[in-house]
DNA sequence: CGTAATGTTGAGCGCATTCAAGCCGGGTGG
DNA sequence: CCACCCGGCTTGAATGCGCTCAACATTACG
């Protein structure tokens, strides 16, 4: 299959809003957001992806994107014509299965996003948000105690339906706490139980562990 | 194409949580909602499908179903063995293009929803709501003028992140500033334009036209 | 080394929630 | 047929979480 390597350097875009869909994109190193935006100039991230993730399946429906993608760090991705992979997936039924997976897959992990958003408070979506970078950069064979955060307070708090400042107190929270040490970008979770607990934690929180 | 019809009467399910994924379902008549739950019970609405939507999406990822898929009213829906869409659409391009674009519609219909819940206010996020639901009435023939809800508020507030109390005094407000007439689950729209304004308004929305 | 971008912290406010009481309307049984 | 009941809906009052505005600290970077 015909793949081209592309760089894309920290803030420069992949595709935007409006670009024309021709491929699918496979991160082969570095990080991305993608943001989208409404018609009166809101705009949200709606996903942070990392080496390894597939980037680009909202453009099928209209043959154009539906969002920005942007790089958090200096990025290396291969660009896979959506064309050839419709193609190649007529003939190969495990990768039609894989296509399909995938995109299923979006599915649900939307989905998830949609109920932290709905139903969760800060801390618990602060918490959800760490545990699930950390379980995504463990399972690429990095620590899952220490990570550095290639996004601004203001990117997280997009992400997660909240301002920066809520985003910046409530990671000041969790460091009291004892759960762990934060140092701007770098972070070290010293209790993964203690902020696993949170993600499903219906009511008290914090406050149970003596933090107000 | 083999499909076989099935009926199911209001507050059956179709599908639940953790079912084997066998069909994809294309609503004949009725309307559905669409269940998640997370791990400590807290559960949500993610979606409403009626008549000529598709429903279940979500399960091929995991080959067994992700979410409850409970009728409204009484339904009819077509069972769509997805094997079978699978094989057929590597023979048939028009077909595989309508999956890969129905996935994608989905992706990026969840993609608003998620600009909603993070950042839209209630009377916005209800607006959007009604507009939507309208919309795709409209699509289907009816007025857009009229329509009778199929969900309670609980339903709808579980929909957009908000309770069932802040629902109904929503309603009571856009009532109440003459955009629509509200009789418990009979709506009558009375100022389509007044009704989209407020879904890309930024601030201030209901108090411009005077209503507190 | 200086400047701009990013992050932290504080004080006060407002919107949605919570808790509570009452209302409506449709279905059931006496 | 009407009284009753119960689920759903409405409305009120008080609370609190996260937002806004503001000042300051820290870091990155040219």
């Amino acid at each position: 299959m015909i793949t081209t390597r592309r760089r894309v350097k920290r803030h420069e875009s992949l595709f935007r809003n409006g670009d024309n869909f021709i491929n699918l994109y496979a991160i082969r190193t570095g990080g991305f957001k993608t943001c989208i935006a409404s018609d009166d100039g809101r705009d949200q991230v709606s996903g942070f992806q990392m080496t390894g993730e597939m980037l680009g399946f909202d453009g099928i429906v209209n043959d154009r994107h539906n969002c920005d993608a942007v790089a958090l760090e200096d990025s290396e991705v291969c660009a896979l014509p959506f064309k050839r992979i419709a193609e190649l997936s007529r003939r190969v039924n495990a990768l039609q299965r894989h296509v399909h997976k995938m995109m299923s897959h979006e599915i649900v992990r939307e989905h998830d996003v949609m109920l932290m958003l709905a139903n969760m408070r800060a801390e618990e979506r602060l918490a959800t948000f760490l545990v699930s970078l950390v379980n995504r950069l463990q399972a690429r064979g990095f620590t899952r105690s220490k990570l550095i955060l290639r996004m601004t307070r203001e990117e997280i708090g997009s992400y997660l339906g909240l301002n920066l400042e809520t985003v910046s107190r409530t990671f000041s929270k969790f460091a009291v706490a004892s759960m762990m040490d934060v140092r701007q970008r770098h972070i070290r979770i010293l209790d993964t139980d203690a902020l696993r607990q949170m993600v499903s934690q219906s009511e008290g929180a914090l406050v149970n562990r003596g933090v107000h």
